[in-house]
DNA sequence: ATTTAATGGTGTAAATCTCACACCTTATCT
DNA sequence: AGATAAGGTGTGAGATTTACACCATTAAAT
């Protein structure tokens, strides 16, 4: 048996549901745990805010130390309080998220001892998480399910150059279901803020196909008209 | 001069952001404060949570002890938790928000000390509001405006019974632009969610115009297979 | 009784968007 | 050369969106 944890008494701690995409699959990042309670399970990266850091800014210590991800364009999501969502007493998380491209990050090394690794794992088939987390993540995968309707958050989940293959089969993924390519194409296209590069895919054992990249100032320009794109929220 | 006031360390207020319809206008229900800081300055109606309630359970708590509205169906906004928002140390707020009927409510009288009223005023033309008050109305109207065009919000704001006129002034005072009369009745009819009466509005001195229900039971029906009604965020 | 003022209530046609649907092309591998 | 695997393309039907103007009804004023 081990002694008792410390109580606490109205903390506020940071919760991240940091999406990738990777393989075909969608993944999040967790983290296993080197701490009690729940010690060894897995869990998202988060930890407790500091009384002189922002929410904001001691969110993106925390993903930073325990995942060794720096400086992510990460979001709030939603406020998590119940009375006993945590044991040690009054812990309100105050959950982020974030789509972000798995391909450009290196080694994924926790800087703190209190997780002993980071990894991703795909979203279909998470285990069971610590806390209310899993909670957590099925609120963070529907908003992101209803905002690729709106929000051009694919294109932080791809490569920088993508073939239009992958940004449909992503599409699919996310939304669980199929979708017509010709359909697909054409409307894509039709925004006008993909750029088509004179590149091709490499390394495939087929036709290769064309790379196209995200115009995010072009995507600005058609749609600032458009009713309060939300940013920050 | 007064003395210090005491400094928190790490505690959760809420603040709600209730709407409301009256007149035309699109209005908030504020409080007057009767307490430092910002003594007498008007504010959204919020407090510090209880150790041992949820935050949703303490949001509905305090905006009853503060303007006597009980058990309203508020949502949760965002939290705001800059260093800086709270000159008496560090209290981050989580920022809930409800649309309601104001004709349905009786008086606004705070039951306890710290609010000196509760009254509604036009979203238009607010005065400066305590703390970072002004910054979580604005991220609220932002909110209620997007979701306007995807949840049946509005009949929220409205009597039971309402003519169309009036359903399609508050879409047009909500997103601040004039709707084509024949173009909106005829989608809004088209859903099949309006119940017409065979009541027509009393006293007024031109034509009476035919008097309408919003069918939730109806609504449910036919959008309960469109991808995932957000109820709780 | 008539007129005025104010809002209620209604339809159509053009343009755009959405959706369903199938085959040839290109590159690589054997 | 043939097999394999994905790339890439167009059309027509139906639904939705948009622009647009006039008569009807009621109460109040004269």
């Amino acid at each position: 048996m081990e002694t008792a944890l410390p109580k606490f008494d109205s903390v506020f701690s940071i919760d991240c549901v940091i999406f990738g995409f990777e393989a075909g699959e969608l993944k999040i990042l967790l983290i296993e745990r080197n701490e009690e309670p729940f010690k060894d399970w897995f869990a998202l990266p988060g930890y407790i805010v500091e009384q002189d850091e922002s929410i904001d800014d001691g969110a993106k210590r925390i993903l930073y130390e325990l995942t060794g991800l720096r400086n992510m364009p990460i979001k709030q999501l939603h406020t998590f309080g119940d009375v006993n969502r945590h044991p040690q007493g009054r812990v309100v998380t105050i959950a982020y998220f974030a789509l972000i491209r798995i391909s450009g990050q290196k080694d994924l090394t926790p800087i703190t001892q209190y997780a002993k690794k980071a990894f991703w794992h795909p979203v279909k088939d998470l285990p069971k998480l610590a806390f209310d987390h899993t909670t957590i993540f099925e609120t963070a995968f529907r908003r992101i399910r209803r905002r690729l309707n709106y929000q051009p958050i694919a294109f932080d989940l791809l490569p920088e150059k993508f073939t239009l293959t992958q940004l449909q089969s992503l599409y699919e993924v996310i939304q669980d279901k199929k979708l017509d390519k010709r359909n697909f194409r054409k409307k894509m296209l039709s925004y006008g803020f993909l750029k088509e590069l004179s590149e091709k895919q490499k390394g495939v054992s087929y036709r290769a196909a064309k790379l196209y990249k995200f115009d995010r100032r072009k995507y600005n320009k058609i749609f600032q008209n458009e009713l309060n794109i939300q940013t920050t929220e």
